[in-house]
This record gives structure tokens, sequence and C-alpha cells, in this order.
DNA sequence: ACCCAATCCTAACGAATTGTAACAACCGCG
DNA sequence: CGCGGTTGTTACAATTCGTTAGGATTGGGT
């Protein structure tokens, strides 16, 4: 699994393999096509793939018994392709243990698509940490942690952290007050813009800021806040 | 979780939520409807539904938009539906991190069937095994026991296990204390959510937390925990 | 150039939330 | 019954963050 991910293809019409496996190729897995289902799972005793693309019209034997066996033995993920389109047909087939379920006809691309979802899910579920760099500093927003170049270390709370992720977000543009509130979930009460203003003044000194001279949040009398710098977010 | 699973709505046409709730509700799951993008996510800071069905043509924030977060922020799984059937809408919306993604106008039967689905698989990552490893520690929790690569060993009780499992089970997402005290079990209530305190507090100390920078378990003010951290199941 | 009102910054305060240690109730075990 | 261990509870310290107050800045009007 370190190496590409396994795609197997089960259907009996050569077209359907050839597409499948040429747009699957392309999106950079590595694929086995197979048009009947003995030799299938013969191939399924020595390798067993990452995700298995399965026509339920198959010449020698019933598909969805092939499914169900596949789901039952193995962890590999299945996604049913078929010409079938009857609700009921979608119904059993999820139920006898299928992922997904794609009408034909399909496009390729949606495909590739639903095999990079499996694939997604069976990996690790953990979240790609969320990162932001600009003029040296490194935002690290599921860590709560600012990392200058030299180094230092700052760590920003949760409110701070939701405005912080409002700027790189949208750089070098103007951001309005409003804009930050209905951002924020917050109520646009009266007062609560003040609380804005602290949770400004905070971030700026932790990001250094010069306050004759801000050079990352940049104040606009009467309009909001404009952020400036390149930002890369990883 | 212990209890049925929560499925939640999002739609602004009341028909469509109407039509699902019912389906749902009699296959036996709990339903959260909401038609608004902001009242969707207000309510996600207090519980997390185990699958979130969202429609994408809504009347106040990008539908997209919303999915994004969501995948990234909360562990649930997420069902798009929506009446945009361009395959470039398919892609795009499962790329950004829905597990699947239904057309209208649709059967409720399937719905209801592709919602077991995104159930089941999430069962068997939960399955887990009985060790979990990450930053230099080894959780044995069938024996309640964490060793440490330098070889050191510390014993955890039963409500400190509760409460390490939780943690490497959705890494690096928050955990609200409410989604606590309901996979605890735990009547939410009254002066319970003291014990978690006590609980945590407790494990901190033999995971040798930095009280003024903890590095594994974070907690954020007003929200919940989080835990950093790549965990690796064996 | 000067003044003034609107806007914004920031330090200080306080309410709400959370950490932690001490204590007490409870349980199983000799 | 006593003892050690676990766990909820309580009390108090520490942190977060909205709010307030006062000073600084901006920009238009004169």
């Amino acid at each position: 699994m370190t190496d590409q991910p396994l795609v197997a293809i089960l259907d009996d019409e050569p077209q359907i393999r050839v597409m499948l496996s040429e747009a699957l190729t392309e999106a950079g897995f590595r694929t086995a096509a197979y048009s009947r289902a003995t030799e299938f799972e013969a191939a399924l005793r020595k390798t067993t793939p990452d995700v298995c693309l399965v026509d339920l019209g198959l010449p020698d034997r019933d598909g969805l018994a092939v499914v169900h066996r596949l789901a039952l033995e193995s962890g590999a993920s299945i996604i049913i392709i078929s010409g079938r389109a009857q609700v009921q047909d979608r119904v059993t087939g999820l139920e006898l243990g299928a992922d997904d379920y794609i009408i034909k006809p399909f496009d390729p691309a949606e495909v590739v698509a639903r095999v990079r979802v499996r694939l997604r899910d069976a990996k690790t579920r953990t979240a790609q940490s969320e990162t932001a760099r600009f003029e040296g500093w490194t935002a690290y927003f599921d860590r709560y942690v600012l990392i200058e170049d030299s180094g230092e270390e700052v760590s920003f709370s949760h409110a701070e952290g939701e405005v912080l992720r409002l700027f790189p977000e949208s750089p070098k543009r103007l951001i309005s007050r409003q804009q930050m509130q209905e951002a924020l979930g917050g109520a646009a009460g009266e007062s609560f813009d003040r609380a804005m203003d602290g949770r400004i003044s905070r971030l700026r000194t932790k990001l250094k800021e010069d306050p004759k001279n801000p050079r990352l949040i940049k104040t606009i009398y009467g309009a909001g806040y404009i952020f400036l710098g390149d930002v890369k977010w990883d």
C-alpha cells in the first residue's frame, strides 16, 4: 500500500474495462481487469486490491454474490458499477456490502473521484494539518501555534485563531468588520465589535507588529482591515 | 453513539427536510434538520452528528464551503444531496471531503441505504484494536497500561482509559465536552462535567504533559479538547 | 492650520471557564 | 474491619476573553 493503490475491475464488456483502466491509470493507480468472476476470485488469492469495481451483469455468476463474498472476506472497498438502475437494486447492492453504486452509463472522471474517496476513507482518517506561511511566520491552526522562522514559538487561543485564520484566507483584500462578525458566527451585536478590537490587538502583539507601522494587519479607517503578505497554504 | 445514530439534514426546502426526516426516523435514526448553514454550524458546536446530509443550494452560504469545513473539522460522514447534476460538480464535491453524492430527485430508500453504508464503515474504523501508538507512547487498552519508548510503564484506571481512548480515535479534531459525555454514557447534566476535568487532569500528569504547554491534549477554551499527535493503531 | 467627532488601540477589569490538589464516598480484598 | 485504590466532588488558583475606559489616530470641516 506504500505503492500506488491497486484497483481491480470486474466487467465483461471489454470497452468498459479499457475505459476504466485508462482513466484510473492516468489518475495514478495500478489496475487489474478481469472479465469473469472465477478469474477475478482466483486473482484475489494472491493479491487483494484496495478498491474493487464490480459489474453486476456477469456471464458466469451473479454479481451480487461476488460482492457479498468480497465484503465478508476482504477488507477492500467495493464499488458496484451496474446498468440496473432500479432503486431496489441499489439498495440491496449497498446492503450486501458495497460502499458505492454507480449507474451506467458513467463518466470516468466521476468513477476516479469515487475511487479516491474510498481510498481516503481507508487511509488514516486523520485531518491534514492546516498551515499557512507568510512573511517569516508559519501558523499551525490545528496546533494553535505560531512559529517564527527564527524558531520562536508563540501559542494563540481559540478566539485569536478564529481571527487569525480569516486573514490568510483572503489576503490583500479588504475585510470589513461586518464580514468578520458573520464569519465568526458572532451575533451582530453593538458591543461585540469592540471584542474584535481586543482580539486583533492581542494578535498584533503576538505577531510583533509595530503599532506605528503594522506590516501584516493594516487597518483601514472606517472600512475594516487588510492583510498584507504572501500566503502559502500547505 | 451508544444511542441511535444521529443524522443531520441541511436543506432549505421544507418538504425535503420532512421527507428525509420521516424516512430516516422510520429507519431507526435520530434526525436533526436545519434550513440554514449558520444554524447548522451553531448546532455543530454542541454535538456532532454521525452523518450529515448537505444540500449545496443554500441561501446563506456556499454549500461546498460548509462541506469543506465539516470534512476538516469533524469526523462525521458527509453526503451531498444536490440538484447540480454535472459531473464536475460531483467530482469537486467528493474532492472537498464528501463521502457520497446523491442527485435530486432522489428516492428516500436509497438515501437511507447510503446512510447505513456510511455508518457501517465508520463502525469498522472504530472497532480498532487495543493498542495505539503516538508520540513516544504506546497505549494498551486491554491491559490498562501506557508504555513510554524509554521503557517506563504507567498504568491507568478504567475511567481514565475511557477518556484516553477517545482521543486517538479522532486525532487532530476538536472534541467538545458534550461529545465526551455522550461517548462516556455520562448523564449530560449537573456537575458531572467537572468530573471530566479531573479525569483529564490525571491523564495529563500520567502523560507527563507540561501544564503550561501541553503537547498532546490541548484545551480549547469554551469549546472542548483537541488531541495532537500522529496515531497508529495496531 | 486648527478643531472636533468618529474611529480605533490598548491596558485593565471582571465574569465565565478550566486546572489541580485535597477530600470524601465507594469498592474489592484480605 | 482496615487498607489501598479509584473516582466524583469541592475549593481555590489560573487562564481566557468580552467589556469598559481612556488615550491616540484619522479625516473632514472651518
